[in-house]
DNA sequence: ATATGTATATGACCATTCTCATTGTTGATG
DNA sequence: CATCAACAATGAGAATGGTCATATACATAT
């Protein structure tokens, strides 16, 4: 197993690379983006770790010529980002994951494991009736035919899905659609005007809508019937 | 101390009233938003546990009617909210504490501890030169008078403040104030045009920006010279 | 000092989000 | 069945957040 680490923090590379050989990975190292590429495409890696801010190419200058090359190598994205919790970010760019600095040398071993082992992985699309949403690329279709949502209607749908078949709450779906900007002291209809905007996007049949509200509780999305 | 316990959930009231008596403080209970309020105008308590979800007359109403009656009993919320980070929100209202459920005992208790202690706290107003911002009312004056923000402006310069006297870049900026939104995939110059927006609302004399650019590395706010 | 490339500033513009007032709907009650 | 109150849906408009193209300032080498 061999790993190319891409970092211009030269005590960090170092100490990723004593630390990675003592689990008996193979390591080579770049700092920074032109020599990375060089290294990446005249030698076969089976992971990458990539510091987003590199001097010359960027990471992520550096990832989209991997991915446009047609390499499917594993890309572990680090950067200095402080709270991550949804790495479902950034891998439209071809990321398969997404590390924050500064990340503990036993979270980066695990995440490392788990890229490698990972291959058949549990299926990011949710589905309901018609439609289905893939959570890594952020992409809605009804029947195939692409849907164009907002930020914040894809969020909506997301959360709807993932309780599918049961009701939830504008209070519950406030909290975990606007996380931090939720503020349960100010609540307007806010939710509902994006549940219609929804609604008016998600055309079926006979004005069937597929989110349906349960009143005095909230809104719901199920298959059909 | 006397304590007033105001849930619907009658099972954490029970829990939580064992678990408080158990710590030597004076429990009394409400279920919903009527007779809590009754109880608190006829007996003074040293501090309220008010849930925000009630029946007959919601948490939100009965902090509106302490406040408007003079009363300045602490009061800490409680909210179905899952990962609150910042409880500067809400604090508008009234509160002194917010707290998610569900939430540990021990972080319940950890929190009244604080509270009954709190008195001289420490100062939640930052200031540069001429400017003020209160992290609280989330109000900013430049020499008193008041400065209208956006958000993200708020945000922003709550963030150059807070590191005050060291250049902050761009990026690290993102990180903090878009937080979870932070997508590192993308970046367009956004934070220079709030910063340009925030430097015409904060005018000073002769045009001096109060906000200094620092080039190649990002931004610094700092007293005068 | 001048030229050149890079970093920053700005104006104009558009999509999104949210508020608000109004209208429509539902279900309970007499 | 009629009335009423609570709840939900909607349209319209304002504020915000963000993109982009262009202009400006700055650092460096010539």
């Amino acid at each position: 197993m061999t790993i190319l680490i891409v970092d211009d923090d030269l005590e960090l590379l170092e100490q990723l690379s004593k630390a990675l050989e003592r689990k008996r990975y193979q390591i080579e190292t770049a700092d920074n983006g032109e020599t990375a590429l060089d290294k990446i495409f005249s030698v076969p890696y089976d992971l990458i770790l990539l510091d987003i801010m590199l001097p010359r190419l960027d990471g992520l200058s550096v990832l989209r010529e991997i991915r446009q090359a047609g390499l499917n190598i594993p890309v572990l994205m680090l950067t200095a980002r402080s709270d991550v919790e949804d790495r479902v970010k950034g891998l439209d760019y071809g990321a398969d994951d997404y590390l924050a600095k500064p990340f503990s040398m036993a979270e980066l071993m695990a995440r490392i494991r788990a890229m490698l082992r990972r291959d058949g992985n549990r299926d990011p699309v949710l589905r309901a009736g018609a439609i289905s949403l893939d959570t890594r690329s952020r992409r809605v279709t009804q029947n195939g035919t692409p849907l164009d949502l907002t930020a914040k209607e894809f969020s909506i749908l997301e959360f709807l899905l993932h309780n599918k078949g049961s009701a939830v709450s504008r209070f519950n779906m406030a909290e975990h659609v606007w996380g931090n900007e939720f503020d349960p002291f100010s609540m307007s209809n806010f939710v509902d005007v994006h549940i219609k905007n929804l609604r008016k996007k998600i055309k079926t049949p006979g004005d069937v809508p597929i989110i349906r509200t349960i009143r005095g509780i909230g809104f719901i999305i199920d298959d059909g019937i």
